[in-house]
DNA sequence: CACTATAGATGACTAAAACTCATCTGTTAA
DNA sequence: TTAACAGATGAGTTTTAGTCATCTATAGTG
């Protein structure tokens, strides 16, 4: 003898519409449906839901009582289930600027062919979207984050832009481009360590700093010069010759890509959208 | 590509329980019938809502999310449900202790021979119970109470104990019991018209006075004397033949039986229970 | 004042779910 | 190593929800 949730559903449409014909529109039913289900809720639970009067209902006022109550229910319902449907179909990511620009943006395109059903939106900056199931990619010091939550630890060389002929380290003054965080938490980039991985010793190496990757690599580019940065921006550059490298050798940083807590993004889209990021970041 | 409500009673169920199983016991149903409803809201909202290990199941971030959502909701839902349950199947009733005393609750098993299903409670005294669906059932003024509200207008009589000998109104005193009420708004008793109307002149009359009906009633019972009271709170101790009338014709009061708000107690049991409270007053 | 149009009620029938049963998987605990 | 257990899966069945045809009552309309 329980009262079923379609026979609520067409109840709380009605009283809200005020029309057992209209609720049948909204439903997607005929009205011969809903009045079915009202007589059927009414018979169940022995109230009389509306006083019927030729073309019009009206609730009684045990019906105000039960509207009131589904009304409330089911929109508390349908809100989490559109916020869930939301969550399945697109993707929210943010990220620092540089790796947007030089990686995620412009890959985006293979991404939306490989899951065409999976939309991917992508903000930028300290806009701090505390929005559920927002994707945060950060960018930070690998000995400070979880190891689970890493993407791709970071390697660093440098680049000269196309057309460049290789740099000569002992001789005439070289200007190269490199960054320093505006967040001095972060660690510095691994020049140091580069050089002794190259048997350098930067003597005659003029750093100019920007305080983001992108600049430095944008900079290089337009000066026709030199810039230290992370290979994993450098990656399509590299590939659309637009950048080269000159035979050094790249060093590991203590720097990574990282996704705060990331085994709680557990829904199936960001799944695959982080698995997506994660060959991106290695392949 | 609609989410079913019932796929939505299951999982709230299950993610409440943390199990299907207890889901299933929970709904009367077989555990692979939740298993098919939460795989099926799965797909249909393209998310995971429970990270499945063996023997156990936790709910994914989406899942909580949803959980959260649909459980406050059909409590909402159910607790509207219970309240409405209830209303259809027991009739509460406030009233003055004398009219629950003398007639309500003695009739009150006529009522249930004749509507089983029906459950009747009856409250008495200044418990305000504003709870919905409590029919006050009051004693007022019927110039001042909606006409549609009145369910019987008093008439007021003298009544003797059984037994008694016709009393002399012209000779020896002759005492009369009466009703002062409490609540000065309330109409006196018509006394002054009842002895007009008996052609009476009440010189020889001493009046005791009690703030209730009933204590009058029993009063007179008990000291074999009169009592000057309403017509329906003697009408069973008449037919009882526990009080008796001396060919003294009733007169008309203001007092009333009332229900204020009437037509807005319309569930079925409420209509059936006011129904019979009116035959009661008038047959 | 009849006539038509309209909202809903009713009952028989059908389509579509919801549910179960039998079987299978992976893991835990004995 | 095996029994036991929670859940998954697929096919088949039952129940429910929905439709169609028909009917009622009445509010507008000419």
């Amino acid at each position: 003898m329980q009262v079923s949730l379609q026979a609520l559903k067409a109840f709380e449409s009605a009283a809200r519409r005020g029309s057992f014909k209209l609720a049948a529109e909204e439903l997607s039913l005929t009205p011969t449906a809903v009045s079915h289900h009202i007589s059927n809720l009414e018979s169940r639970l022995n109230v009389n839901l509306f006083h019927r009067q030729t073309r019009q209902i009206i609730l009684t006022e045990t019906g105000r009582i039960l509207a009131k109550a589904t009304t409330e229910g089911f929109r508390k319902i349908d809100n989490a289930l559109a916020e869930v449907k939301t969550a399945g179909s697109v993707v929210r990511v943010t990220t620092t600027s540089s790796f947007a620009a030089m990686l995620l943006i412009p890959a985006l395109q293979e991404f939306s062919q490989a899951y065409p059903n999976i939309a991917v939106e992508v903000a930028t900056g300290e806009a701090v979207d505390n929005q559920p199931y927002i994707i945060p990619i950060r960018y930070g010091d690998a000995t400070s984050v979880a190891p689970g939550d890493i993407i791709s630890h970071e390697l660093f060389d440098v680049f000269g832009a196309r057309g460049m002929k290789p740099p000569c380290w002992s001789a005439e003054p070289v200007t190269l481009f490199t960054t320093e965080w505006k967040n001095a938490a972060l660690p510095a980039p691994p020049l140091a360590a580069w050089l002794a991985a190259n048997g350098l010793d930067g003597a005659n190496i003029v750093l100019k700093k920007f305080d983001q990757e992108l600049f430095g690599i944008q900079q290089a580019m337009t000066e026709n010069s030199l810039v230290f940065c992370s290979t994993t921006l450098t990656k399509r550059l590299l590939n659309a010759n637009l950048l080269q490298q000159f035979g050094t050798s790249p060093v590991k940083s203590d720097l990574c890509y990282y996704v705060p807590d990331k085994p709680s993004f557990d829904s199936r889209n960001t799944h695959t959208f982080l698995n997506w990021i994660a060959g991106l970041l290695h392949g």
